[in-house]
DNA sequence: AATTATAATAAGCTATCCTTACATTCAAGC
DNA sequence: GCTTGAATGTAAGGATAGCTTATTATAATT
């Protein structure tokens, strides 16, 4: 350890540009290496907790809790992901039996998605092992750091979010 | 369009919950949303400017770039990788003429991963694409608000990497 | 000399995405 | 009615990015 100098900054000899700083590990390297660290630890308290979900079901699971009764499409433009990718966790979750695919009774292409009552159990396992990863990744922050730092992130995601959508929609 | 009320908040119509507020979408599952969508939008950054690299392989590129000379193992290390995950970046940039392996004269079991002058140009497309990026994630963000969010990503990055490490140190 | 530890790697697995193609079903025009 | 077109979910298949375990070559230790 102490081989990082304090003060980082990319390509060091040469230009140093202007203009408001070009931000010294970019922004994103640090975003994915977080999320992949986050990622990491949230899998291993899953795993640990006998829960048997995966990091991608649980973030399902989390969102059909907080959305009820969705159609598959709406709950995969929510979570940001194809309805294809929605369609693996979906299928995990209902063959462990957490949840159900109804036909909706107005458009019978479409399925509803809910939780069954076992479920209950799994969406608690999942709320805590969340909040103790974020409890040991925000170690030393403040709430109001906390809370800064999801409203940042937030923001960010839905800059990102709009211009994905825009993007295909040709 | 227009189903996402702008005041984000998980759980609607029930009850807000008395204390330090629980982090209602939990902070973990918006970063890897945000993360998964940058990653996609850099993927997509480096794939239209044409360089021929992934996400992980720029990275790597990114760090060898800021640490030169270093050794495999201190590498990803540094990258906060396995080992094993960084020797197909490193076989991937080799092949395609961008970094070289030497073998470290002082223990010839290591090698010291180098870049060559070939990897200029790459260097230069990886941090412009990243600045693209950059730009349009955080697009509404002033300058301070994106230093906050570098530096709190940063300090969450280091408290998950902590440990991560104390955990396989056995 | 023998043992143990370390650096890189080979092999193989998993999760999480994606794209493309297709069946079903609905909605609208004729 | 029928036909056309769009939308819903899904099957199939692929890519990336990680991981773990085991192997080989070299170093360090005893």
């Amino acid at each position: 350890m102490s081989d990082v100098p304090p003060k980082t900054a990319f390509s060091p000899p040469d230009d140093s540009p202007p203009g408001p700083a070009p931000s010294e590990p970019p922004l994103g390297f640090v975003l994915v290496d977080a999320a992949r660290l986050y990622r990491a630890r949230i899998d291993r308290a899953f795993e640990g907790a006998g829960l048997g979900l995966t990091a991608g079901e649980a973030r399902t699971l989390a969102y059909v809790d907080y959305h009820p009764g969705l159609r598959q499409t709406a709950l995969a433009e929510k979570m940001n992901v194809e309805p294809m990718t929605l369609v693996g966790f979906l299928d995990r979750l209902e063959a462990a039996g957490l949840l159900v695919r109804e036909t909706d009774p107005r458009d019978r292409r479409a399925k509803i998605v809910k939780l069954t009552p076992e479920a209950t159990p799994s969406i608690a396992g999942v709320l805590a092992a969340a909040a103790a990863a974020r409890r040991e990744a925000t170690c030393g922050f403040s709430e109001t750091e906390q809370a800064l730092l999801r409203d940042l992130l937030l923001r960010l995601r839905d800059n990102l979010a709009r211009e994905h959508r825009s993007r295909d929609e040709k």
